[in-house]
DNA sequence: TAGATTGTTAATCGATTAACAATC
DNA sequence: TAGATTGTTAATCGATTAACAATC
């Protein structure tokens, strides 16, 4: 099987990315008691292309559509669900209990996307002595390896300050974590197999940023209205 | 001037969200006393290649580079920081005083992309009370508007839950804000000409998951691999 | 049937990569 | 000079979109 760093299973890894849109939107639809959905539809709640829509769900989808009525809505959640690997839990640890990991850690939307956070690591041992509130426990970074190895946990969520972000991102690899969720604002190196998902602010900052000031120089008069 | 929704200021999407990687790389560069860096030596560092390193940084750089000794690295960063708009602070408001909003409010790393939030705001009166040692002040929704068109800010920071993600927005939109950075799990329509970049972290789940139930399905016996 | 929708094949579009002459 | 690096033009690759026959 072919497989370059921009596609899993063969789907392009843009096309990964709108899938969870697709099956956010599929189980309003559900809790609406909507039965059935057409390409046509979805592509123009979602504002896309409809052809797209079509290819994206031949993918994922396990029986074909009805001509005139579309997909079963159902059907399409749980295939989406199936196809993302929602439907069986996937259990992480969390390094880094600072501002930012204890937020993830109460997060709620976690479970719904098929990932448990089973505990927290973090080298502040004022920590690791406390709960703050979540269910999960915050342990000091020696416990890290025999808990991965003993539980077999594949996923790795990491928020830790920039400068430590290289040395626990190779720990937990060494631990045999397999995907790794970066949150820190730098770049890291991962051995080939080991799937890095950089969720890097700063590169939303720069689209944002960078968007801002060509709308500015566009219409300078929106700097100046006013006093 | 030709903008597709793809490109901003004729740079590519894609290739925007790889400058905050240079401009990271060469400020750690930078800190280490290296004068010049090479386009080889950043794709090298990062893992890319070396000619789109070239086209990326002949967008952004004021001055060409020397053969032989490749860039300026002070130039560089200054050229890069200037493109991206972090010379310049952009303030921001943030939405939704969660735990996540809160987490946001105390990220330190805002103020490093030239991103200020000035003031948050909740529905909720019992947050609004509060200030958790953050500088900025949880206002109630009602003063939103005011204070966006007073101080003109022009980006806003949502995390609200889905329910009221949209309806935040519209808001937003309302009140002058032109870009913004959206971490509800949520389908969020805007007007055009109004930037949306959304943070959304069931995207990333979604890539991490296929990821792993594709090399569990390759290597089934790492599933058994134990007692 | 007529019309909406499906699924597929071909055309377009854009981004990445390769090849190469120019330069220090 | 020789070799590394630059910047650009052409080739490749992949994803999106358009066109269209098939189906209910």
């Amino acid at each position: 099987m072919r497989n370059s760093k921009n596609t899993v299973q063969g789907i392009s890894r843009q096309a990964l990315l709108r899938l969870p849109n697709y099956l956010n939107y599929l189980k309003k639809l559900q809790s609406e008691g909507v039965q059935t959905v057409s390409a046509p539809k979805i592509a123009a709640a979602l504002g896309q292309n409809e052809v797209q829509v079509r290819k994206d769900i031949a993918f994922v989808s396990s029986c074909a559509g009805k001509p005139k009525t579309g997909f079963d809505t159902t059907q399409l959640v749980r295939d989406l669900e199936s196809f993302l690997g929602y439907d069986n839990v996937n259990e992480a640890v969390l390094v880094g209990a600072g501002q930012l990991g204890r937020a993830l850690l109460n997060y709620k939307g976690f479970a719904e996307y098929g990932v448990h956070i089973v505990a927290a690591f973090d080298t502040d041992e004022t920590l690791t002595a406390q709960t703050f509130g979540t269910e999960q426990r915050i342990f000091p970074m020696e416990k890290l390896e025999d808990l991965c190895e003993r539980m077999r946990i594949h996923i790795g969520i990491v928020t830790v300050p920039a400068e430590s972000a290289q040395a626990v991102c190779d720990k937990l690899v060494a631990c045999g974590i397999r995907a790794i969720l970066n949150f820190a604002p730098t770049h890291i190196t991962v051995p080939q197999g080991i799937l890095l998902q950089n969720e890097n602010i700063a590169s939303s900052l720069a689209v944002l940023s960078a968007h801002l000031k060509k709308t500015m120089t566009n219409n300078p008069e929106t700097r100046s209205k006013g006093d």
